[in-house]
DNA sequence: CTTGCTTTTGATAATCATTCTCATCTATAT
DNA sequence: ATATAGATGAGAATGATTATCAAAAGCAAG
């Protein structure tokens, strides 16, 4: 239950806490901003102040409930951690974002930050391309 | 020389243009936001608007001449386009950015692409992790 | 090298996403 | 039920970027 994971993440239970979080489990998007996902409360009737949802989604994201993606486009969204490590591939077209693990490439990135000096922490991947899905074709997807 | 590059680029040759491309050029450092510019401008006497800045940015990216990347601290820095392809690594500590090229790692992203039905048009990668120059290690680096 | 027309520039207003402020409200321990 | 630290909401504030528009500069023709 909700509740348990805002416990465990030493936050307070509290309804703009919980109603996000269950936005962010049960979604189809798995990547959503944080003006996607106010308004997507506000029209399930669930209004909470924007400020609110930031606050949240940062506490979220200290908690590592959360993860904050940047992505070429400049927007910012965040994606509920859930399952292993995975990059992303976003369609330039309709937006539409996948998700992949490459152990190779896991591997190759290790060694390149090792040979020139750095300790890896953290990496971001993400590749452009178009979708050929039938919906992007179309023309919203 | 500049003058021509602006040419080639279809730009008209105007005296902040070639003010911005010559820094780009001449800089120490190759990746740089667009405050940052203007500052380095107006610290060697050279007054550009910034909102001029931010415009010959935007034509030097349209016209391929540099290239914008977003970093996970969320600021924006441009890059002159010189050499083949590369990715970066950037300290999470002093900021300090070094480029690599992995040609394994290029090619598994084309494969990763292709496999998922998407047409590769760009990618970026990005890690993040110490770098432990000694200059990092200081202090400020 | 002046004229005229188009494009560019600079100052500033406007916009957009995000964060801050603060008075009010709520979760939780007692 | 009560006290209190922490959370919320409305809107102001901020920071980065873009738009507006009058004045200035580039460029082609005479």
């Amino acid at each position: 239950m909700e509740s348990e994971e805002l416990r465990n993440a030493g936050l307070k239970v509290t309804t703009p806490r919980l109603k996000i979080l269950t936005l962010l489990e049960k979604a189809s998007e798995r990547h959503m901003t944080a003006e996607t996902i106010y308004r997507l409360l506000a029209e399930g009737g669930e209004v909470i102040g924007l400020a609110t949802v930031y606050r949240a989604l940062a506490q979220f994201e200290a908690a590592g409930l959360i993860t904050r993606h940047h992505f070429d486009s400049g927007q910012t969204v965040y994606e509920l951690e859930r399952g292993p490590h995975h990059d992303h591939i976003v369609c330039i077209r309709c937006g539409r974002v996948e998700e992949f693990y490459d152990k190779m490439i896991e591997e190759r990135q290790r060694e390149i930050a090792a040979s020139l000096g750095f300790t890896l922490s953290d990496h971001a991947l993400t590749l452009y391309g178009e979708c050929n899905s039938p919906d992007c074709l179309a023309g919203k997807g």
